[in-house]
RNA sequence: GCCGCUGUGGCGAAAUCGGCAGACGCAGUAGACUCAAAAUCUACCGAUGGCAACAUCGUACCGGUUCAAGUCCGGUCAGCGGCACCA
């Protein structure tokens, strides 16, 4: 047999797939369906990233092995191709975002291709075309229908080199997640989805999935349920009532001051009333002109103005306090005003240090002179609850006494914020909203979905934070849907997150007119069986798409409530210099120049073998070589096969015990560990030897990793094609050898190794330890203590 | 600051329920083949001491539980990720 020409044989299976459709999902079909999910790549002009490759070899494994299993696999992939670096290059180089998007789609297919990837091709969705972008801006009709879309007024966070306004999650740390620049805060009338009602429902969806444990707890996190009460605090001069919202209303009797947030209404309404009104301008002008990040930083002294001319009057002991402004208390958050507990918050002892406030004590265990008392104690100077010490006792108590009341009520609230939906940009899908000085919002009626895009010469946005198609008269000027008037057409569009929102619906029914996907496909494939990404769409891509999902299946479009039954992540591939791959770096990795010196089955090998999946692991040129070695030795030994077509007796453990174990880390995603494995295994037969059957077995094993060796040496051994043939079976009682090489430990220190019957009792097992010279010499004059046997694990003898 | 993850040879890493630490691979050393090199094959390959058999130490650090700890418990440090003045 000629040498292995990878390049030859990899094209050949790659075309042999393709015009058998060997991949190609049925819908309805009578197999059970399995639904593999990855994240569908951003097109970039960068080309795909070995990132790519690890993150979709994981599934394509699970995939490929389903397929042998019998399942109707449904694996698909598409582009998520809206946003900002498409029209960033369109601007720089003059060539419109469609042909860039296009080119780039090509490259990142041929290049998918050529790793030899088990995508479902007939299936793929692009976000940017008209027959998908319809349905996304359908979706948002329906959530504007049902009252979940508004615009509001409001301090948004604002790039000012992109000229869009972002979202929280676009701008963390201040920073704009496109270019890195400062964002500065600006006031402006934006579109929001409201996420925030669908809060509960993404908390309590995720107790019945089967998430990552950290990965739920990231969600947990980002949707910060916290529970509490609402209290009102009268304003002895307004008679006006202040609310609260505090988790802790057991320190009530400790509250010193009140501090509301720069922004809040309260002042505007009582002007006339406020001495010090030009102190709390300025203060006010001070804090809008802070960024994001300085706002946030830590650390930082606390700042603020007393409102002179407003007390607030606690509503259980009836003390006069006072009332601050500053700007460590935010709008976005509670009521936007909190009730200061010094003794008890660290933050609110700082800032009654700074002005000089009492600390009182209400809750015994620390010593507050020095830093809040945050831990549990008995209540003191706490009226009702004097004498208490378990919190959640003091808290329900103290909750039923505010209700009786009528000062206060229990009350929840959520981190989470509605979501800023828009952006001031050309490439994205437009917001299918008409303005009626008569009828105010009107939608785009359904039956003119999509509303397109249209085609533009210059892509800037407008200086003032416009988007590009605010600048197209034919565009923007309509008629009202609703009265025939003339009218103006929103000129914003969606954000990159809304057209993967709903992508894994559309994969079911790519090319149905009538709907998002046909109820017969969606009740077929749904839920999403497994999906795999990365850590860092967890928190923003993913509660996204279920709040949308969610929403979807209350209005009966779908008919599952949650999207993904099972999710998990990949971990990065870091430089060979162990640090995140980056440009700038010039540590980047680039899959095709694997691809072309060793091929696509090696670098699928390595990218799975180089690690734990789920961990992050520097890439390694030299590990890659190994791996390449590896295949190269498969190679060579296809032409050494021995005849027979069952396992030699010599050889059935290790056979089963190879087939047990690939068959297990699979599903574990021990992926790094099944290659090992079938490395062992080769090992094994390079010394004993290997007939047909056993190698039939191997490269069954080694197909959903490396599938076009398999493919190529399976059917010059047997004449059939490996991607139609079954997964292999092993049986657990094959698995185990007669006997057993064991470790006798004499005080817990390994003395020698015994072999024994698999199945010996301790009698025997002791028998045969006490047996070996080893041993004899190590308890020889020795009082034996006590002797442990675990079976088929090890042998202790304690002795004195 | 809070939450989570990670820490094991020269390197990437393995190690079911607490049961032989370092599987598998890379790099390295020696040998075979070769005029030579590459490729391939064989052997060795945690540290210290010893000619050796062997002994002692060893899974970030300190302590504990146990016949037995990389694994469990308490504390500390470092790296990575997420959240971050969230009341």
């Amino acid at each position: 047999m000629e040498k292995y020409d990878f390049s030859a044989v990899e094209q050949k299976w790659q075309k042999y797939w393709e015009e058998h459709g060997t991949f190609t999902a049925v819908n309805g079909s009578e197999k059970p369906k399995f639904y593999a999910l990855v994240e569908f790549p951003y097109p970039s002009g960068a080309g795909m990233h070995v990132g790519h490759i690890k993150a979709y070899s994981g599934l394509e494994v699970v995939a490929r092995k389903r397929r042998l299993e019998g399942y109707n696999v449904l694996f698909p992939i598409g582009f998520d191709a809206y946003g900002l670096p498409t029209e960033n290059t369109a601007i720089k180089t003059g060539v419109h975002p469609r042909t860039v998007t296009d080119n780039n789609i090509k490259k990142f297919t041929s290049q998918l291709k050529k790793v030899g990837f088990s995508f479902d091709w007939s299936r793929v969705v692009d976000t940017t075309e008209e027959d998908y972008y319809r349905w996304t801006q359908w979706i948002f009709l329906k959530m504007f229908e049902k009252g979940l879309v508004f615009r509001d007024k409001t301090l948004v966070n604002y790039c000012p080199s992109c000229k869009v306004v972002l979202s929280n999650e676009d701008s963390q740390g201040g920073k704009c997640d496109i270019c890195h620049s400062d964002i500065v805060q600006r006031e402006k009338e934006v579109w929001y989805l409201r996420i925030t009602e669908y809060a509960d429902k993404l908390l309590e969806g995720l107790e019945k999935v089967d998430y990552l444990p950290n990965i739920k707890l990231m969600q947990q996190n980002w949707i910060g349920r916290s529970t509490g009460a609402f209290v009102d605090f009268e304003i002895k001069e307004t008679k006006q009532k202040l609310k609260i919202y505090t988790t802790r209303p057991d320190t009530l009797y400790g509250v010193t001051f009140m501090v509301i947030a720069p922004e809040h209404k309260i002042i505007d309404e009582n002007e006339a009333v406020i001495s010090n009104m030009d102190a709390i301008k300025a203060y006010r002008e001070e804090c809008s002109k802070k960024t994001e990040l300085e706002r946030t930083q830590l650390n930082k002294e606390k700042t603020g103005v007393k409102i002179e001319g407003l007390t607030a009057v606690n509503p259980l002991n009836g003390k006069e306090i006072p009332i601050y402004i500053a700007d460590y208390v935010m709008t976005g958050y509670g009521t936007g005003a909190i009730m200061a507990v010094p003794a008890h918050d660290q933050r609110d002892w700082e800032f009654a240090k700074k002005f000089g406030i009492d600390i009182i004590e209400v809750i015994k265990g620390g010593d507050i002179t020095k830093e809040a008392y945050t831990g549990d104690g008995e209540m003191v100077n706490s009226g009702v609850l004097n004498g208490m010490t378990n919190k959640k006792d003091s808290i329900a108590k103290i909750l039923s006494f505010l209700e009786e009341k009528g000062i206060g009520e229990k009350g929840v609230q959520y981190k989470m914020k509605d979501w800023a939906f828009n952006r001031q940009r050309y490439w994205g899908e437009p917001i299918p909203i008409v303005h009626c000085p008569h009828c105010g919002m009107v939608p785009v009626p359904y039956d003119e979905l999509p509303l397109k895009l249209p085609p533009v010469e210059n892509f800037e946005p407008g200086t003032d934070g416009q988007s590009p198609l605010a600048k197209i008269d034919s565009f923007v000027n309509c008629k009202c849907p609703k009265c025939g008037g003339d009218a103006k057409r929103e000129t914003d569009t969606m954000p990159q997150w809304a057209g993967s929102s709903w992508y894994f619906l559309r994969y079911t029914d790519p090319h149905n007119t009538n709907a998002i996907a046909s109820p017969e496909a969606l009740k077929y494939w749904l839920p999403v069986d497994w999906y795999n990404g990365g850590m860092e769409h967890v928190t923003r891509h993913m509660i996204y798409s279920r709040f949308w999902h969610k929403f979807l299946y209350d209005i009966g479009e779908v008919p599952v409530d949650e999207p993904y039954a099972k999710r998990t992540a990949q971990g990065l591939i870091l430089g060979p210099d162990g640090e995140k791959m980056s440009k700038s770096r010039g540590n980047v990795v680039d899959p095709n120049d694997v691809v072309d010196a060793y091929g696509a089955d090696v670098l699928r090998i390595y990218v799975l073998f180089m690690g734990d999946y789920s961990q992050s692991t520097p890439w390694s040129d030299s590990s890659v070589k190994g791996c390449k070695r590896f295949l190269d030795r498969i190679w060579a030994l296809s032409e050494n096969l021995l005849d027979g077509d069952e396992y030699r007796p010599e050889m059935v453990s290790s056979m089963h015990k190879t087939v047990k174990k690939v068959t297990e880390d699979i599903e574990g995603m021990g992926f790094n560990t099944a290659v090992a494995a079938m490395m062992t295994l080769l090992n094994v037969f390079a010394e004993k030897g290997v007939n047909k059957a056993e190698f039939g077995t191997f490269l069954t094993l080694l197909y959903p990793f490396a599938p076009h060796i398999s493919e190529e040496l399976y059917f010059n051994t047997f004449g059939k094609v490996l991607s139609e043939q079954s997964w292999a079976a092993f049986d657990p009682a094959l698995c185990v050898d007669s006997t057993v090489e064991i470790a006798v430990q004499i005080n817990g220190k390994v003395r020698a190794r015994i072999n024994i019957p698999t199945d010996a009792d301790q009698a025997e097992a002791l028998k045969i330890a006490h047996e070996n010279e080893d041993v004899i010499r190590a308890v020889e004059g020795k009082n034996i203590v006590k002797e442990i046997y675990v079976k088929g694990r090890i042998v202790n003898i304690v002795c004195k």
